[in-house]
DNA sequence: CTGTTAGCGCATTCAT
DNA sequence: ATGAATGCGCTAACAG
């Protein structure tokens, strides 16, 4: 869609010197005396040349683009490990390319093949659930690969995040030993959210373990929000109102159950206790604060573009970071 | 990054065509034989074929992507704008490319340059805040530009969103109606924010032709969120303990002021109303659904995306497309 | 420290 | 409906 931009061909004969020579200047790359330089630098400048990278990329067969594939933008953990990505990528040069999946393999599959048309340095996906077709692309780009949030599962390159399921157990015992044992568990749809699952599952274990288990049990059939969790709370305490704590799916469910117990004057803790995941802001600056777990959102994220640049080859060994976990006693539980 | 993947002419050879042919067909552009088009196609299926689309970009000089200007990914708000955008590409072939300016018109410009040489199809801003240089480099480019959120002030070429000083100055005529007369303002850091400050301005409007003034004013010196809402409010109550309407920067500050409220025994709206913007979610899950006005980001994402796509060259005539806002009265003034 | 040569993979002419 | 020739703007590899 551009028109007859200058190019390095104009900048270097402005200059009085050889095309490479501007691309050596552009790329910040070999030897360059600082009167050429600064030769080069003006002519750049009164000239508004803008490098065109895709010819760069054509010729170098490797570009400055990290693709980012996020299952989604609506849940606010999503944007913020974009912000993790954005933030290590920011003094690097690297633009991010994003493609959203709907947590759909297939969609996922489609849009991975449009990113690495691009020629991507490095991919960023999200969790373990791929199409063989994915796997196969990706399998022949030899781009490096990491694979975030989860690290329950062998990655095909790099894995970055926590174990829910390690962290769903920790939740778990944590309320066991405050002297919980009326379990309500609140969710949403885990198809789609994998990870929530597995939080689960390790309560259900370390319940278990204790001898006990899930008391009642409601899950919403969508995605997580704030009204579904006070809708499903709701639904959850009517029909057993005897539960003593509720763990939530995430925050955001939770956050919503906390409204419901203000609306139906239930008192939160002293008669229904609450537990999140996420650890997310807006639960701590509830008039009390919400007892979670905190993820790193952030961290995945800059972990993340660290590790991928870092390398240059794929090598043979995977690499699994634990970014770890923290549980927030708060004031809910 | 990647290797020796195959080509256009490896799928020609394969299929025993001519590379235009191959290239017709996965642009499913110019006439092709059905018969040929399935060779073809096998053919790529059985190569693994996946198109260059530097090379592509360059020899047509434009290419699939949109750069996307985002000031940050923490406010909600701009991850919604996203998805809007996203939504409308998805259908298209279109990619995304996203860089983050932190509000600040410098990193603009030079996330604007990274972005331009990608020769993308159009470009779409936040805001009418540029440099000088940014505004060369675009008009340069000629690629088509759209700035979002705001429509009061002149465009560069299309600009999608509301006026937000009529926005406020509506809100204030609103709570007027309603009997409010004390009120205090509780904003946050408005140097990044441009907007939040014209929707002061405009409340400001509304409080004078009523002869009326702000009777109290507190501002948060950081971007907005939740705590700073709920500390910015105790600290103006406590300083003027009899406004009657606390009107917030936006939704994000008026929740937390409303946290505060409950923290604090505050009875809402008898004793102390709240009036936020924007309409989010959390706001309207709120035991008492949050007064607010409602700004449309997802279609603001949208329709820009669709302007953009929509004519070829960059017309004469600059387009300004208002998505509006509604009041949403809610309970809590 | 700087220049020469040769192509990267594809799409745009214009033919056939 | 298909093909041949040419070049997009840049960089790798080697010289010098």
């Amino acid at each position: 869609m551009l028109q007859d931009m200058p190019t390095l061909t104009d900048v270097a004969r402005l200059a009085g010197v050889s095309e490479i020579t501007v691309s050596r200047v552009v790329r910040n790359k070999g030897p360059i005396a600082e009167a050429t330089r600064s030769r080069v630098l003006s002519a750049i400048e009164t000239l508004g040349y803008v490098p065109n990278r895709a010819a760069g990329s054509l010729a170098s067969s490797g570009s400055q683009l990290m693709g980012v594939l996020l299952p989604s933008l609506s849940n606010i953990v999503f944007p913020e490990v974009l912000r993790g990505i954005h933030s290590a990528l920011a003094a690097t040069g690297y633009q991010p390319i994003i493609g959203v999946t709907d947590y759909d393999p297939a969609a996922e599959q489609s849009i991975l093949s449009s990113l690495l048309s691009w020629q991507p340095a490095a991919i960023i996906m999200t969790g373990f659930d791929h199409t063989e077709a994915t796997r196969r692309m990706l399998a022949n780009s030899r781009v490096r690969v990491a694979e975030l949030m989860d690290i329950d599962a062998d990655p095909i390159d790099i894995a970055v995040g926590l174990s829910h399921r390690k962290a769903g157990y920790d939740a778990g015992r944590h309320l066991i030993e405050r002297g919980y044992s009326r379990f309500g568990y609140v969710g949403h749809d885990w198809d789609a959210d994998r990870r929530a699952r597995l939080r689960y599952e390790g309560l259900c274990t370390a319940l278990k373990e204790a001898g006990l288990a899930l008391h009642a049990e409601q899950r919403f059939a969508g995605p997580s929000s704030t009204i579904a969790g006070r809708d499903t709370l709701a639904a959850l305490v009517s029909a057993s109102p005897d539960v003593d704590v509720a763990v939530f799916s995430n925050d955001d469910m939770a956050v919503g159950g906390f409204f419901h117990c203000l609306t139906a004057g239930i008192a939160v803790k002293e008669r229904l206790a609450l537990f999140g995941f996420n650890g997310l802001d807006i639960g701590q600056s509830l008039p009390l604060p919400l007892s979670t777990v905190r993820s790193n959102r952030l961290l995945i994220g800059k972990i993340a573009v660290e590790k991928l640049l870092e390398g240059g080859e794929r090598p043979a060994e995977k690499l699994i970071v634990d970014t770890g976990y923290e549980i927030i006693t708060g004031a809910t539980a």
